[in-house]
DNA sequence: ATTTTATATAGCTATATAGGAATATGGTTA
DNA sequence: TAACCATATTCCTATATAGCTATATAAAAT
């Protein structure tokens, strides 16, 4: 029951639920996450980490930046089952479109030095 | 995104989600459910109310009664595709397994006179 | 009509959660 | 080494949630 609930908790979040769509999209970094969430960095941290820890999410690190990206193999058949449909629900959803749109776009490079 | 929002809310508590199992058993009134989880009864309503907002519990009066069952048609797809995998999850988590054999011998005419 | 019974609602409290600002960490570059 | 950068953690505040007791509602029985 444990891990069941917090695969359940972890994608009760509309943020949270939107760091998944917009992974399913790309890998990313916190930074791009931040500005496509229009959210302070630690926050975006802090989501990433209930993710991470409901198994939703993996991170990698690369030089600077920590990757964070969908897992191949979910460490849970919650999470391997919530990440399946996932794929295909609130495609339509206005904020969702709007901000997996805008992570289409980001650039991490480009972020460097503006964000903040 | 509200629609899915509510449903996965409501399933991210334990209470909530035994409640759900329960109700995959039999139907049942409020009187059986506060036993079962061994809880004031206006608590098991709240949660009620919440499982029913979201599609995932549906109600029907019988005298003084108020049944509570699973809807044969959900509203949501949400509230349906979430119905149909917590037949399969969490069958062998022990609480699980003792609530759900709880239910099955409760009978709401024996309840009548000592819960409360 | 009054009482009883099952359920719902209101009001309260303790805890959980989401968010931000400030700070720590750990790797990179000068 | 020192300065810098992306990310993580800590601390705080505002709001949300879960649980209770007390009360309201609505139907049934006396």
């Amino acid at each position: 029951m444990k891990e069941y609930l917090k695969v359940m908790k972890a994608l009760s979040d509309g943020n949270r639920t939107k760091i998944v769509k917009m992974l399913a999209l790309k890998e990313m970094c916190v930074c791009e996450m931040k500005i496509a969430l229009e959210m302070a960095q630690p926050s975006v941290s802090k989501h990433l980490k209930i993710l991470e820890e409901a198994g939703l999410v993996e991170s990698r690190k690369e030089g600077m930046w920590v990757n964070y990206s969908l897992p191949k193999k979910p460490a849970t058949s919650y999470a391997k089952h919530m990440l399946e449909v996932l794929g295909d629900w609130i495609n339509d959803d206005k904020e969702i479109k709007t901000v997996v749109k805008l992570a289409g776009t980001l650039d991490r490079c480009d972020i460097t030095g503006q964000g903040s």
